[in-house]
Formats: structure tokens, C-alpha cells, sequence
DNA sequence: ATTGTTATTGAACACTGTTGAATTATATGG
DNA sequence: CCATATAATTCAACAGTGTTCAATAACAAT
């Protein structure tokens, strides 16, 4: 058969992009196929690939959305006191992963074939995130762009893991809320200004 | 054919193991497959799945190598110095990460199919880990066994999400060492007992 | 020797991703 | 208005994957 112009190539994009980020939150990383995305949205295979070339390009593309999802959850939802953006935005990594796991991680299960790198215009996705968070840190690192910079980055990172680590179960902690526990810590030692872990009080 | 007892079940195991092993190690966890493992010890399919009944129990034997040889490494390179305990066991896991990537990171992509709970045995080669730091750790936070505990995994988590974004090259990062500048920052916050991040030094 | 046990294979099944040739609907040009 | 070119869509095929299981053959026990 041959072209059913229902659709322009465009809009056939956005429809295997959609059906894509469904699948991914239902089925998760492991879960999606190509002739599964296929299936879902009433076509073959080949369409998909002749949409975007290889599967590589197809999931980045996927992920794409969530990151765009994501991103814009983040901005809308940030309070205005900007006492309050750092601890928001670390909890809110959490939250969000914690209630999209399947689309969340699937960013990070992701790996080019070969090792290929990332195509010029994913990264930026990813890296916007930061801008967030430097804003937040600023106002306590003396408005040193370097320092908040260098901060943001580590707060990015150090929540990644504990999100990571905790959804995965391979943290070994008791109890609900034991991860946003670890995430306050990490905020107290950060940004917090006094020592935490000597003489700590036992929350 | 059947049986050639050239070797017990038990040393089939372990040259399943480490043939395993061996693959994870050049092929990473993308190239890893059952097949290939069986080729590599020159036996097929059916031999693998007769010696660990299903294809998660046996990733779980190798990656349990992975953790058991890790750990070794661990322990037999920490310093004898206390005060130098922490540096050392968050910049060995960078280096154990960076140097051994593909036997690393498969201990994080593997998931169990249908979300099954991993076996009681491969648990505690992983929480084993946090001893050492709570160890470590310890004399910091005025020998507390709870918060040694408590800080132990923040900082396990920090440096895991540090490495992983880092070594996927997540995190934007210019230049060599960078992940490395990351966690002596971390280990200033957590443990140098001085703030690091208003008026920090450009170094 | 005969029987039983079990290690090992091989073939089959249902899936992957990936490629390319065959179709055929539409756009273009005469 | 018909002929031709373009390109969207499908289908079939290939080489892989994990998984299961009957058939085989080597050994142990009686």
C-alpha cells in the first residue's frame, strides 16, 4: 500500500512521538518497541523508520518530550520566594521521578548504539535543567556565577543519585519518605550553613 | 550429545561465571547475551540455563563477581590513615567506575523482568559497600552510629550520581577531572566542616 | 547387563531491530 | 486528461535475542 495522506509527515511525527511517550510510560524502557509504537498508532514498522531515520533518533525524540514535559512542570510549579527554589527544586526532582518513573528513567537507560554521541540539539534539553538550579543557588554563594555554577551542578548530581539509588531499592532504607530525608540533608550540608552530621539531631 | 563430565556443576559455574565476566567486561551490558557467553565457554544456550534456571539469576552471578572483586579492591587499597578514609573511598569509586565502565555500570542497568524482587543473597554485596563508608565516616560526625549511617548513604548516592552523570557525559562538564573537583567539593560540605561555597576559592 | 539419572544439545517459538524491494496514492508536467 | 515521477506505506526477509523442551548420550547404580 502507499500513502494515506491523512496526515503530513509532521503531523505523522507528533503522532509516533505521542504514542511513543505512551508507551514508554506504560510498558517503560524495557517494554517499548518499534512495532509496538507502530501498532498503537495504526501503522507499520517501516513508517517509523522512515519518520526518523533509526530507533536511536525515534527514542531521543520520545525523551525529548518528556524532557520538555518536565521542564515545564518545573518552571510552572517553582514558588516565587526565592528562600524556598533550592529545596524546591530538589524535592521536585524526586517527586517527579518518583511519580513518572517509567518515562524518567527511561533518559538515563538510553544508550546510543556504538556508542554514538548525542545529536547537537538533545543535549540542551538536559542541560537547561542547570540554569534552573544556578538561579536558586546564587542568592548563597554571594552571587558568584562560578560558585553557583559549580554548586548547581553538584545538587543536580547528588540528587540524581539518591533518586536513582532509592527508586531502584538499592539503598537499603526503612520507611517512606526516607529519601526526601536524605535530600534535606543534602540541602542542610549544601546550603544550610551550619554543621548537620555532628551533633546532629535525630529528626 | 550429553554429559561429558569434564568438569562438576559447580566448576561449570564458575567457567560460566567468569566467561560471563569476561563478556561484560568487553562487550558492556548491551553486548552481553546468552548465547554469546555459551559460545565463549564452548557449550550452548540450553547449559546456561540448566546451570541458573533463568538469565537474571546468572547476570545477577556475574554482576555479583563485579561487587565481590570491587569490594576486595576496596579493602585492600583503603589507607591506613582514618582522616583520609572518606577522600579515599569517594575517589575510589570514581576511579573503580571510570576504569572498569562496562562491569560497572551493568550493575545498574540490569533490571529483573516483571519487576521480580532480587534474590536474599545479592542484597547484602551491595549494602556491604555502606560499612566501609560508615566506618570512614564515622569519627566526622562524633562517633554517632546513626548519623554515621545516615551520611554514609548520602554520600554514597552523591558520589554514584556524580560518577554516572559524569562518566554518560550528562553534566556539561569542561575538561579533565572535573567529576573528581565535584566530589572534594562534596566532601568539603559534607565533612571539611567549613563553608565551601560563599566566597569559595577559584581553584 | 539393565535400568535410571542427568548433562548437553538442537530445534522450535515468539520476539527484537533493520533493511530494501514492491506497491500505490498523490503531485507534477505535458 | 492522461502519463510520469515522487514518495508514503507495507511486506517480507535476515540476523539476532530469550526461552522452552524433547531427544540424545554419557555416566552411576543396581
Amino acid at each position: 500500500m502507499a500513502r494515506r495522506s491523512e496526515h503530513t509527515t509532521e503531523e505523522l511525527k507528533e503522532i509516533a512521538i505521542r504514542a511513543g511517550f505512551e508507551m514508554m510510560d506504560e510498558k517503560g524502557y524495557q517494554g517499548f518497541s518499534a512495532r509496538g509504537v507502530a501498532a498503537k498508532m495504526g501503522y507499520t514498522v517501516g513508517t517509523i523508520y522512515h519518520l526518523f531515520g533509526d530507533l536511536d533518533t525515534f527514542i531521543l525524540n520520545v525523551n525529548a518530550r518528556t524532557l520538555d514535559e518536565w521542564y515545564e512542570d518545573e518552571v510552572s510549579r517553582a514558588p516565587k520566594k526565592a528562600e524556598q527554589l533550592v529545596r524546591y527544586y530538589a524535592h521536585s526532582y524526586l517527586a517527579y521521578a518518583r511519580a513518572h518513573y517509567n518515562r524518567w528513567s527511561a533518559l538515563f537507560e538510553h544508550r546510543m548504539q556504538d556508542d554514538a554521541p548525542v545529536p547537537k540539539w538533545y543535549a540542551p534539553k538536559m542541560m537547561r535543567m542547570f540554569d534552573l538550579i544556578e538561579g536558586a543557588v546564587m542568592p548563597h554563594v554571594g552571587d558568584d556565577p562560578k560558585a553557583a555554577a559549580r554548586l548547581a551542578k553538584l545538587m543536580w548530581a547528588s540528587v540524581h543519585g539518591i533518586s536513582t539509588l532509592s527508586l531502584q531499592g538499592k539503598l537499603d532504607q526503612t520507611g517512606a519518605g526516607a529519601a526526601e530525608r536524605m535530600i534535606d540533608d543534602l540541602i542542610a550540608l549544601a546550603v544550610g550553613g551550619k554543621k548537620v552530621f555532628v551533633g546532629f539531631d535525630k529528626r
